[in-house]
DNA sequence: CTTCTAAATAGGAATGGTTATAATTTAAGA
DNA sequence: TCTTAAATTATAACCATTCCTATTTAGAAG
């Protein structure tokens, strides 16, 4: 969904359009996996008064209003992307970045598992941690390092 | 791994085996998905004074040592358990309890695409989530509700 | 364009899980 | 029994996120 259909869908729900949100719409049109704390950065360069309870007011209404969702890469801040196609992440343990992958694990042996349990599904996440090429290469003259991580 | 072997495995690596160390151990030995907070309550039973601060300092320890695993269940704790055979999964939105399932999806098609971006995978996470048996059983006569989380 | 008001924001305090600090206690080896 | 490095307790600090409320404002109505 691009800029334009945010705004439309937001205003649509019966919403105010504020300055505000206009920018965090913006942001996150054109930047994935981007934290509460950056979001706020970013705005405060165009509206030096902006709060974080704004920003996390508002990060919230769009969880509810499912245009976005909600990333934890176990760096310690809640991460957020536009709510596009379904895709899982290779998360880096040194460097904390990610790169998304399309292909999608989940299989029919999790689901007869699910249904012998009767569990019914709603979503399911999968990551996967390691390093990534960029800490690959240093890691061959500086030496190795350990990742620890909730499940 | 059992009691016995957890606190020999504790002593070999010069740790002090002090009373809140045991406790400790085995109540992470007779129950899983157990958080600071459950653990703290417990010791306190029969260690009246123990501290925050000695939880999870332990438990800080015993990851490292890797006898044990962090997990997420996205209720506001951490989780601990015993770091025994690989496992993963279905966790309720409604009340919170997790039933483990055996069946690890990681597929070759995953493999495949880390490769192509020259990641290397140290671990990865896998977790379903959905109402479980009791709390489906209640929805028929209560109403749905709806779940929102951490990916 | 002006008025009105429910909704939104700014600024700051509060919360809750977790970690750090420093004085006191203790496990365990000599 | 003595000794001491390691561990514990009690408390403060940390930090991401949420809450509170006086003030401002988007957008509807006139
Ligand atoms: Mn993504
Ligand atoms: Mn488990
Ligand atoms: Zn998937
Ligand atoms: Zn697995």
């Amino acid at each position: 969904m691009n800029f334009q259909n945010l705004i439309k869908e937001f205003k649509k729900k019966g919403y105010k359009l504020t300055p505000q949100r206009r920018i965090i719409l913006e942001i996150l049109s054109e930047e994935k996996h981007i934290s509460a704390e950056e979001i706020y950065e970013r705005i405060r360069s165009s509206q030096p008064n902006v709060s974080f309870g704004t920003v996390y007011r508002n990060l919230n209404i769009l969880l509810e209003l499912g245009l976005i969702k909600q990333l934890d890469f176990k760096d310690g801040r809640t991460r957020f992307e536009l709510n596009e196609g379904h895709h899982h992440h290779l998360i880096c343990l040194n460097c904390g970045s990610a790169v998304e992958i399309q292909s999608c694990p989940f299989s029919s042996e999790v689901q007869k598992a699910a249904i012998s349990q009767n569990f019914s599904i709603k979503s399911h996440s999968f990551k996967v941690y390691g390093y990534c090429r960029n800490c690959n290469y240093k890691k061959e003259k500086k030496g190795d390092r350990k990742g620890e991580q909730r499940n």
